[in-house]
DNA sequence: CTGTTAGCGCGTTCAG
DNA sequence: CTGAACGCGCTAACAG
């Protein structure tokens, strides 16, 4: 096939435990000479040496896997970029995996990272309800993090999120801070723990403030922004009447919406607009994640930011001290969200202003 | 370390080669009730077959590597889910390298995607410059496949590519069609062969219609939002003079913007709306690539669009048929980008389509 | 139908 | 400081 250390050896006139040493830069073990004299044939031969070989021999791969639910989402990128970022230089590579929010797919996928023997698993899961794909992991013996996303499980599990409760919390706190009482929440996918622990920080706010949880719209979309559209559609009537007689007609039933991601944020945005419904005059609204396209659309999205580089770069520390801890960790850490006032809620008196609008 | 085919032979009372039968699912020579049996025992014994010794016996690793140059790019994840789509159910891997737009770190992700022995790399390349990337493949044999940007290189080289030049004179010849004459181009990074053929376009158009190909305003951003808008504010002078005062001043200096890519586009918006100038009123604005954000900004962005996904589809394929036949393929495939119509131009008297040029 | 025997390319003892 | 020999886990002839 291709040239070997065996090749090299020869060709050099050592044994090929001395091309071994000198490949991997071992200070002990071979002369000053005899090591440049096999780099110099190393590299007039145009030797690669063989990753395969190198991890059946070490058992190490020197790789690990992660498994997302959806690229297209403006979310994973940046996660990944913080993912790569930790990784680079250390020599690790990284396997992608994209489960479509499949969760036979993903069950899939991280049996065949198994079998690659990959040394870890980042774990973006495509739902939370089950926790198969962990165990799964749990007894092939993988390091794994999760990420973003957390699994219904009897045993802790280790990952990296936001803290989507308070951040829910926090959200909804601004939108009642601009004296809005009626609430349209536009949630996630059910079966999520993102969607769960949102729903939960809405409802803390609506507590603190004494106001009524029964009194909250709520809806569930898949992130997209027709999901967004559509939910609004929905509260709204289907049709799609002229802004003259909405607003002659009767208000919204709802003063404020609250969306668990920013696609579907922007999508009740264009629906309320359609619709002659003034943002943020008539109705005010904060999204979730704080992506680029937040602080372009128009008016430019006021939204609860998740720092997802970080995240990203947090999830793949974790899971490399997790490896070279050669033990799983069993803790989960929250990273905590901001809130980015921007210009879908209307300017508060005591609050953080928000930028001049263009 | 982990349970084997060794132990499994064993446990079953049979070779080690037939395990390896019933592991690969060798129809013949293996009978059926032996094949059960081993079958349970690998079940009971949670067995995963290694990767790396499966790879180094048969010398394929299936797995391909792609290296981009910006994952955080909204039109990157539209060609990975097209590459992931065509490798899924063939028992492909995807191993992802982001170069950051740096090329020694391209080439090293290239090193070290040959070390782990890909079958084939599919390579967006950070610059067109310089063809050492594409050397060092062929080198090394490892079939590839260039993605969305082409290298200067003597030997003719395979890939997949939109029809640049294409897009960019239908783009430009449809801001000419409303009217305009002096076109601000806002061109990528210098060095990248997709940059050169939209210039070529551009000037393709202006020479059809006899206008003066040096009477555009050049400039060249980095694909940013932010380089749209400094282009753009470049050209008008720093400062961000009122409405008021630019409108009773003087016009800006061309009456129509052409960007390489929607973002920038977007920035320019940006930039001249801040101004007063009314988009598409005053100055009309053409983007290029598509993305799900020109859709959503206000005016929603005419556009030329790639088919991302489908870039990614055949380039896969086209990387798969290498890898099969065993040699290089010689040519590239050119896909025709479509011009979309939306709201930062006006409409045109015969409708949305370019008129024919003349 | 099944077992035996060699490797695949590299790392790693242990002698020398 | 260097080399010979074995093993990592699996596949692939070749026997039986």
């Amino acid at each position: 096939m291709s040239v070997t250390i065996a090749d090299i050896a020869k060709e050099a006139q050592v044994s090929k435990a001395t091309v071994s040493r000198v490949l991997n830069d071992r200070a002990e073990g071979v002369g000053a000479e005899t090591r440049l004299r096999v780099k110099e044939v190393m590299r007039r031969l145009d030797f690669t040496p063989s990753g395969a070989a190198r991890d059946l021999a070490t058992g190490r791969s020197r790789c690990i896997g992660l498994v997302i639910p959806d690229i297209i989402d403006p979310f994973a990128p940046l996660m990944i970029r913080g993912i790569e970022a930790t990784l680079r230089g250390l020599g690790y590579g990284l396997f992608l995996c994209d489960s479509e929010n499949d969760l036979e797919r993903e069950k899939e996928q991280l049996r065949l990272l198994a079998e690659r023997r990959v040394e870890g698993v980042i774990l973006n899961p495509a739902l939370s309800g089950d926790a198969d794909q962990v165990e799964l992991l749990e007894r092939r013996l993988v390091p794994y993090v999760l990420l973003d996303r957390g699994v219904e499980s009897d045993r802790s599990v280790p990952g990296v999120y936001t803290d989507n409760r308070a951040g829910a919390r926090m959200g909804v706190e601004y939108l009642l801070s601009g004296g809005a009482r009626r609430l349209a929440f536009l949630n996630g996918p059910e079966g999520l723990s993102v969607s769960r622990l949102r729903e939960a920080g809405v409802e803390d706010a609506f507590r603190a403030a004494k106001l009524d949880v029964m009194s909250i719209t709520r809806g569930s979309g898949d992130y997209t922004v027709g999901s967004g559209e559509r939910l609004i559609d929905g509260v709204l009537g289907e049709g799609a009447p002229s802004p003259a007689s909405w607003v002659a007609a009767s208000p919204p039933p709802f003063d404020a919406v609250f969306a668990a991601n920013d696609r579907m944020a922007i999508g009740a945005v264009r629906a309320l607009r359609r619709r002659g419904i003034d943002v943020p005059g008539t109705v005010e609204v904060v999204g979730f994640d704080d992506i680029e396209l937040a602080s372009l659309v128009e008016p430019p999205l006021t939204t609860v930011a998740q720092p997802a580089f970080e995240m990203g770069q947090q999830a793949a520390r974790m899971l490399l001290r997790t490896i070279a801890g050669k033990r799983q960790l069993e803790n989960g850490v929250l990273l905590d969200p901001k809130l980015v006032v921007r210009g879908t809620t209307r300017p508060r008196a005591n609050g953080p202003a928000p930028p001049p609008r263009q």
